[in-house]
DNA sequence: TTGAAGTTTCAGAAATTATTGAAAGTATAG
DNA sequence: CTATACTTTCAATAATTTCTGAAACTTCAA
């Protein structure tokens, strides 16, 4: 398993992008090799190809497992166990965008619920409740608007993105014809 | 100085976020602290209410400020500066988004770039390429929306999240009516 | 100028996070 | 069962990141 240099600039890059999407560097790695290679890998294969150790890919593989982002594959009379990445990539943006959602808003969402239901102790608290409201509204909408996009086909999701600025025409249309909705 | 417990609360919640949202736990601290004072606050003030380094507050403004989330804010005859977090909570979304934006796919962006102008050397690369090239197009989309998204006035920005999975709807009538759009 | 009031920088210390590798655990073929 | 081929766990250690605080710097009133 030794990977071709425009396949390991590109797994070195994911790697040092990890940490900015939420997972740290060897996982990271794991997962754009897992991406890149057509045939699944076995957790040595891994091992060997980034040169980390077999425990590093252990913790690793149950980490994109926890994201839902590999699946196991069995090959008949063979003990070891094979990983892949998943589907589409329509299915990963999906997965990254829910574990983000659940990583990084639903606590904040949470905290903000319990401490918008406080009585503000003075005037600083009821300004500050003020603002918090606000974010928590932002925040509820964002939330549940990527939960929806969420639930839209890829084809439709792209129809809306290609759409770009236009979507600001399309709901004036919206206004216009569908005053009831 | 003295935060009350419910701002307290909110504060050291912010700072635990922060690392999820690409800044370190003072500087999230420090984000919320401001965004929930109306008034203006000094470096001395913040570090005093969080109890951390004056050194470590002139670096955290330093990071807020290239993200452009705070203000500063002079007084009158006072020599000393004072912050308070950007305007409404769309601008300091807008920001935050677009920094994200810039940190977690820009880079990648021109790294597939450089990847897919070479000429895959075997079968395995030709593979490789080919799943880049459709990350490539996705994040893409994506960032091109995002930054179409930005554009919308908060009213429309509004008026489309709320329309939720609605969105589905919509998209069918512009087919309907907008054939050549 | 000068010095007081303030800010920034940065080397080292502290805290946190990631990684290794050996030991413990698990499953299966025989 | 038991040996074997594999996986997982976790304590120790390495690497990285954050924080402190003293020193250097800046600004401005007098």
């Amino acid at each position: 398993m030794k990977m071709t240099p425009m396949i390991e600039s590109f797994v070195m890059h994911f790697g040092e992008m990890g940490s900015r999407w939420g997972f740290n560097r060897t996982v990271g790695q794991m997962y754009a090799l897992l991406v890149v290679n057509q045939e699944p890998l076995s957790a040595n294969d891994i091992a060997e190809a980034l040169s980390i150790s077999r425990g590093n890919v252990s913790m690793g593989l149950k980490e994109l497992q926890s994201w839902r982002l590999v699946q196991t594959h069995h090959v008949a009379g063979d003990r070891k166990d094979y990983y892949k990445a998943l589907g589409s990539i329509w299915d990963m943006a999906n997965k990254v965008f829910e574990e983000r959602r659940k990583r990084e808003m639903d606590p904040t969402l949470s905290l903000l619920r319990d401490i918008l239901i406080e009585t503000p102790a003075n005037e600083k608290e009821e300004y500050a409740q003020q603002r918090l409201s606000e974010i928590h509204e932002l925040l509820e909408s964002i939330s549940q608007w990527s939960e929806e996009l969420q639930r839209l086909s890829p084809e439709k999701l792209n129809t809306l993105m290609k759409l770009g600025s236009g979507v600001g025409k399309v709901l004036d249309m919206k206004d216009k014809f569908l005053k009831s909705s």
